[in-house]
RNA sequence: GGUGUCGUGGCCGAGUGGCUAGGCAGUGGUCUGCAACACCAUCUACAGCGGUUCGAAUCCGCUCGACACCUCCA
């Protein structure tokens, strides 16, 4: 992707979770930057809401990239350690599957991380650089608790780890990126029914002993047993991107208590604060309500592909519901709906239509209609304030405009504006927005096909001249009716399908 | 109960003090054998009440409502 030092990063504002403002980007290494993103549980198949998510930040890497950053993006798998509860009785999510449905525990992971790729795959992201594995990093993981406790933030109960968050809290700060205050946190705990190895319900578990039913289990100093959820992140963000890092994203829920965990490991081992930006990307919901899988609140993208929902009236192209998702800031709750997917999926369309239309367009002597220049600045504001992909898609629709204009002869456009235009409409629509031109089928049948199709309307044009209009109707109605729409227009018959 | 976010036109969704967001739907028009498609033009708004200001959707206060986190969740 080419780099224009007009719109590199100087201008680029990232909203920061921490300070709660949008603060000018400035990497630790110029010209590079690490970014890191919490990652899914494989336990079950992912539902749209996780897909949102990583949509968001596949938008955050496409860009950065774009701007000729050299990203390094890490994103982890969970396939241990993350627990139904925090009780003592809390089961793994890993094993909880695998027994019910009486598989190894790695056949569970293996089959929803295939499923999560292949999801992501057909949402057009780009795979992360690096996504490790929270069993690939169990020997860092036992390293990482001997330092926490080494420097007297963790303790040892009952073969259990535990992370001592009112010691942190006497040192630094607990609280500060979900904005919760510890004091208030202990005084509005409830009594804790059941006996607890925690010295208090805040403390968290950096390594659990494992109960003689539980089958993840690696040998540690503290017992046979499995790391906490919230170490994980922190072992291998630190491992891949180091001690301290440029970006850390996730969805909105893991604010508190994971990515609090997460600062507060960073600074109990490193004696530094983890990361630099911390970005947050809001939930999607369904009739009002956040997706959850434990509420049952779910749409799948399986279902929005083939249509098999009761909410849904038709089936939708992946990038279809990748726009619908990018029409949203990803700092905002986006409510999903038939209506308001079918709403975007006409403008994808009549987007992707306009692009399409380039390759009739003729240039001249002027550009009337549109400041190319000014209008390619204005698409990179968008992106550079945090990202507003509503905006940048605001703006390109005013180069659709522009071009149908351009189509009709009621606009002009210089030879270089409309390489820029064009340039600048390829990237963003394709490179940034990572957006899919879903006619643009594979070039063999395609040929065949419109052979075929332009034949059907050679006769249709036959019969139109002889005034024969059963023959003419029937032949664009059948066609129709396969899902192949043919469009009078002033210079002839096209089509589209459908 | 604690903490936080939000409430924009028929629908979705930007926008943080004065200047057209955008998409969909609707309406009018162009095109057409009739249509469809497409294109052009265009209407409807800032939860309620009060305050600050020359001026507020935008700032402040109150009321009502919704959501999120506090317990597993992207």
């Amino acid at each position: 992707m080419a780099t224009d030092p007009l719109y590199t990063s100087q201008h680029l504002k990232i909203y920061n979770s921490l300070t709660g403002e949008k603060e000018a980007f400035k990497p630790i290494t110029e010209g590079n930057i690490g970014m890191y993103v919490c990652g899914p549980t494989v336990y079950s198949n992912v539902h749209l809401g996780n897909c949102r998510t990583f949509i968001s930040f596949d938008l955050v890497f496409r860009y950065l990239k774009h701007l000729g950053y050299k990203v390094r993006y890490v994103r982890n798998i969970t396939d241990a350690g993350h627990l139904e509860n925090d009780e003592e009785v809390g089961e793994d999510k890993i094993s909880k599957k695998a027994r019910l449905e009486q598989l190894e525990p790695m056949e569970v992971v293996q089959r929803y991380t295939v499923d999560f790729h292949n999801i992501l795959n057909k949402f057009n992201n780009i795979p992360p650089s690096i996504e490790p594995t929270a069993t690939g990093h169990i020997v860092e993981q036992i390293e990482i608790i001997k330092t926490i406790i080494d420097n007297g933030f963790a303790y040892i109960s009952n073969g259990s780890v535990y992370f001592d968050v009112k010691k942190f809290n006497e040192t630094n700060d607990y609280g500060k990126l979900s904005g919760r205050n510890l004091e208030d946190m202990i005084a509005n705990t409830r009594e804790l029914t059941a006996q607890s190895d925690k010295k208090n319900p805040q403390d968290f578990a950096l390594w659990k002993k494992a109960e003689p039913q539980h089958i993840m289990r690696w040998p540690s100093p503290w017992s046979d047993g499995f790391p906490g959820w919230h170490l994980e992140c922190t072992v291998m963000s630190t491992k891949y991107l180091g001690e301290t890092f440029d970006i850390h994203g996730g969805g909105m829920d893991l604010k508190f208590p994971h990515h609090e965990c997460e600062i507060a490991q960073g600074e109990a081992a490193c004696g530094k604060t983890p990361v630099n930006y911390w970005m947050h990307a809001n939930m999607l919901t369904l009739n009002g309500k956040k997706m959850s899988k434990s509420t049952g609140n779910i749409i799948s993208p399986a279902e929005i592909f083939n249509g098999d929902n009761p909410i849904l009236n038709k089936a939708y192209a992946p990038t279809v519901a990748r726009f619908f998702m990018l029409q949203a800031n990803y700092r905002s709750i986006l409510d999903f709906s038939n209506d308001a997917l079918e709403a975007s999926e006409k403008g994808f369309y009549k987007l992707m239509e306009a692009i399409n239309t380039l390759s009739q367009i003729n240039t001249g002597k002027t550009t009337n209609g549109l400041d190319v220049s000014i209008w390619r600045q204005e698409c990179y504001d968008a992106m550079n304030d945090d990202f507003n992909s509503p905006i940048l898609i605001a703006k390109l629709f005013e180069a659709v405009k522009f071009i149908n204009n351009l189509k009709d002869n009621k606009a002009t456009i210089t030879t270089t504006d409309f390489e820029i235009l064009k340039n600048t409409l390829h990237a963003f629509v394709f490179d940034v927005l990572g957006l899919q031109d879903v006619n643009a089928t594979s070039a063999d049948n395609t040929d065949k096909l419109s052979g075929a199709v332009e034949l059907l309307i050679k006769l249709r044009a036959e019969a139109r001249v002889n005034k024969d209009f059963a023959l003419s109707d029937q032949i664009r109605d059948e066609l129709a009716a396969i899902g192949i729409q043919l469009k009078d227009g002033r210079e002839g018959t096209s089509f589209t399908l459908n």
